[in-house]
DNA sequence: TAATCCCTTACGGATATCTGTAAGGGATTA
DNA sequence: TAATCCCTTACAGATATCCGTAAGGGATTA
């Protein structure tokens, strides 16, 4: 079994209960807890240094802001910042988000080895995560294998892109013009108009108002 | 201090944490945690008859769907039910929700004891909650108070109505007409752009869609 | 009573949306 | 090569939005 975890997760309920866990059913010996990402990323660079690294990084994706000033905000990027120090470093994500559209880049793009959903199960599936990932296996929270089978219209990268900036009010053209500066094709505003008209009969919503209404309340954007 | 509390919580890692931190820090005898509100609901209830009631109840708000049908769905339909059975039971709140606006309910219409707001310091926070709650004062996390200083804007009913129609699609002229079939007034398009328009200052919106969006990602619609 | 303020409403102009049509280009297939 | 399909793009017209101006009416105040 792993000896050596890093814990990072901001809620100080949530994080004494996975430690107890920790200690009680896997008996394992070095548990470090962090609040802040980039606590946690410092504690992981000094252990790496030194030469003893963690084994394993068990992660939260949202973090609440506080007064320190952060550099690291959020799972995603503390994933990057160790995987920089050491790309060799096994990670399971714990976290509230159950949209696979959330989920399946941290697998693809970030190669986490595990995915936990909190629930009323959660405690369990991390031991299962834990004790799958050290076998050199990938775990995902059973729920979630489920939910992605229901055929969910899938938001690409791209409709993200558009969406994203249509709820923060910008207009098709100054989206059409973003796009061309960054060199993201196709980025025409008729084409922009388009890929949003086919999510409107995608989602059945009647307008844009109606469309990003529902995406946020779905958890989409 | 108690002796006897229920704790409503259905994200497993949080529920031991605070399970762990009540038997440890504050030797509270007699702990009882559920996953499901409605479990939680019986246990009280059954522990009132049976002239054992608890003393206090820390519930969650927000409590994920799962397998089992639920009557009761929610922190808020929990308090209710168990002050039901018991008027006098003492009721603290631990949840992750941090908006005044949501909050100021729950002490003014629902007379909660105390609200506690996940976080960084939120275990340590839930210890000096039930110690003040013991001593029949209240105790409302402390960045709470500090963010209510800010004066939120304040949704009124018709605006409410408007933007509700809004997010589903439904075009100012078609609110309009609407609002004259049930005779609710002001009902011209033109005041109904002004109200709009005047929510956009409010809340440093730059169009429609951008309003929505904030609006319901605060959770006010 | 007269002045003032605020809310409602109408109207108009500049933009933005939504939708349909059609042209061009790349990829696949016959 | 030719036919076909799909994606991108341009364009145009009907609606809808955003925003400013201004008129009318009710309530408050001097």
């Amino acid at each position: 079994m792993f000896k050596k975890i890093l814990i990072a997760e901001d809620f100080q309920d949530t994080n004494k209960g996975i430690v107890n866990a920790l200690e009680n059913r896997l008996q394992i010996e070095d548990i470090q807890e962090e609040l802040y990402c980039d606590k946690a990323y410092n504690r992981f660079k000094v252990a790496f240094l030194n030469g003893e690294p963690y084994e394993l990084l068990i992660t939260d994706l949202s973090f609440k802001e506080g007064p320190v000033e952060r550099k690291l905000t959020s799972g995603q990027s503390l994933i990057n910042a160790v995987r920089s120090v050491d790309p060799s470093i096994r990670v399971i994500v714990n976290s509230m988000i159950d949209s696979p559209a959330d989920i399946n880049p941290l697998f693809t793009d970030q190669q986490i080895n595990g995915y936990v959903c909190k629930g009323r199960n959660g405690l369990n599936e991390l031991i299962t995560a834990i004790q799958e990932v050290h076998q050199n296996r990938t775990y995902v929270s059973p729920q979630i294998n489920l939910n992605s089978g229901n055929s969910v219209f899938e938001l690409d990268k791209y409709d993200l892109l558009i969406l994203q900036d249509l709820a923060e009010g910008f207009t098709k053209k100054e989206i059409s013009e973003k796009l061309k500066l960054q060199n993201i094709s196709p980025n025409s505003e008729s084409t922009i108009d388009k890929k949003v008209s086919r999510l409107f009969d995608a989602f059945g919503a009647k307008n844009t108002h109606h469309l990003i209404a529902k995406l946020i309340k779905q958890g989409r954007i």
